[in-house]
RNA sequence: GGUGAGAUAGUCAAGUGGCCAACGACGGCGGACUGUAAAUCCGCUCCCUACGGGUUCAGAGGUUCGACUCCUCUUCUCACCA
């Protein structure tokens, strides 16, 4: 038991310090049913997950399994500095009740992968904002210049003789001042993180806490692309919002190789079941896109529900597999006969006129499944199916 | 503060007076093949009912029959020096 819970626990990490901790805290945990603290940060700004926070947070949920009370903490005072990671020097202060909301948003989110009895939520202003100025001398006064030009990214910049700023600095001593305050006994983070996550340990050392957290650090997952890191902004994402279909979809278009990446980091199988499955495909005795949907099944499942699920893959195969009309489909209405062109335009699933003319040039266009040819089509009144290559579709009913 | 280099379409990056709506790469889209996978191959990739027209190469002026290319100023970025 003891054994399968580490493994659970060690599972698609990139590295873990102190593992020895670990074991112990877990060992007590089936012997004495001791609990114990696992401590994850969290930007306030817009907390619109996707796949790729997911990791983390269910890393969290395993912990959770065996013993543990999270920490979810939310760095609404971290967050005015920004954290060095990025680019970004300033951010813009978010107000109280942006960050109530922020949170709140994030409750509804997290909540669907961790357990709201284990989670404490918290926000580190709360314990910040008392130190004042010499609460926070003090705690500058643990650590030298030298030591923060170590990581990785200040070393760069200060090489390269890009700007650091000196908040830039208090950053990762104040993350690991919320590890001194917590009194975590782990903390879990990307592996972007480790400079602050290690700071944990040593402020937790410097304070005399009689403890130093262990840290558990998760790699970060690829996006659909199976090269660059899932993100919003590469538009490669799966969000946790998104549609059953689509996500549905989503999980689908992933290469194999990546599929068993997101088994490894986003499935709740064991990772004995997901090995019957490498084997099985391997062996050809399972077909790797039945595998697929079965992941794809899952994730939807957990976000939306199992009904969701099985039909978001009914409706897949309708249209895929037998190319079939989906069955929900946005509807669009024009006055008088209209141009081919400027309908498709009209239902935005085309760009523009131009757009369009190339996608019908090249028999990507198909009205009522028909593929259209002349480009001059006009059409007249009545109800009609439009379609841009396989995905795009749009009901359109000229008046 | 000084000196030098640069700013080109989603990104990178050619183009140094007309042959430029602008080479190429990546990305994206479409087609073929498929398992809406990957790989591969082919086509497309500023807008406009279009063998034509319009608007683009940081911004504003100027030179010229003609400028992304030359000149001036402005803004921003980078490198080196202090």
């Amino acid at each position: 038991m003891l054994e399968e819970a580490l493994r659970e626990i060690q599972r698609g990490s990139a590295e873990i310090i102190d593992n020895e901790r670990i074991e112990k805290l877990l060992k007590a945990y089936f012997d004495e049913g001791k609990t114990y603290t696992v401590k994850a940060g969290f930007d306030p700004t817009a907390p619109d997950l996707h796949l790729g926070h997911t990791v983390l947070l269910q890393k969290l949920a395993t912990f959770q399994k065996y013993g543990a009370t999270i920490q979810f903490l939310i760095g609404d005072f971290t967050a005015q500095i920004g954290d060095p990671t990025g680019k970004s020097a300033t951010r813009k202060t978010l107000s109280a009740s942006e960050i109530q909301e922020n949170a709140k948003s994030y409750k509804e989110q997290v909540f669907k992968i961790l357990d709201s009895e284990k989670t404490e939520v918290v926000f580190n202003s709360e314990w910040i904002n008392p130190l004042g100025a010499s609460g926070m001398l003090s705690l500058t006064t643990t650590y030298n210049v030298a030591r923060m030009l170590e990581r990785d990214d200040f070393d760069k910049r200060y090489k390269s003789g890009t700007s650091i700023s000196i908040s830039e600095f208090i950053y990762p001593l104040l993350q690991g001042y919320d590890s001194v305050h917590l009194q975590s006994d782990i903390e879990i983070g990307g592996t972007d993180q480790k400079f602050n996550l290690l700071m944990g340990r040593h402020l937790q050392r410097a304070y005399e806490i009689g403890k130093e957290q262990s840290v558990l650090m998760m790699p970060i997952l690829e996006g659909l692309d199976g090269v660059q890191k899932m993100s919003k902004s590469l538009n490669n994402y799966i969000g946790v919002a998104d549609e059953p279909n689509d996500m549905f979809g989503k999980v689908l278009s992933i290469s194999d190789e990546l599929m068993w990446r997101y088994y490894e980091l986003l499935s709740a199988k064991s990772l004995d079941e997901i090995e019957v499955l490498r084997s099985g495909v391997e062996k050809g005795s399972l077909h790797p896109k039945t595998v697929k949907e079965e992941l794809a099944a899952e994730i939807v499942t957990r976000f939306h529900s199992l009904e969701n699920a099985q039909k978001a893959k009914e409706e897949f195969d309708r249209v895929h597999s037998n190319s079939q009309i989906p069955t929900d489909i946005d509807e669009f209405s024009v006055d008088g006969e209209t141009w081919i062109a400027k309908a498709l335009v009209e239902c935005k699933i085309s760009p523009s006129t131009s757009q369009a003319r190339r996608d019908i040039k090249q028999g990507a266009v198909k009205i009522n499944q028909e593929k259209v040819s002349d480009e001059q089509l006009q059409l007249p009144v009545g109800e009609y199916v439009l379609q841009v290559g396989k995905r795009k579709f749009a009901k359109l009913k000229v008046n």
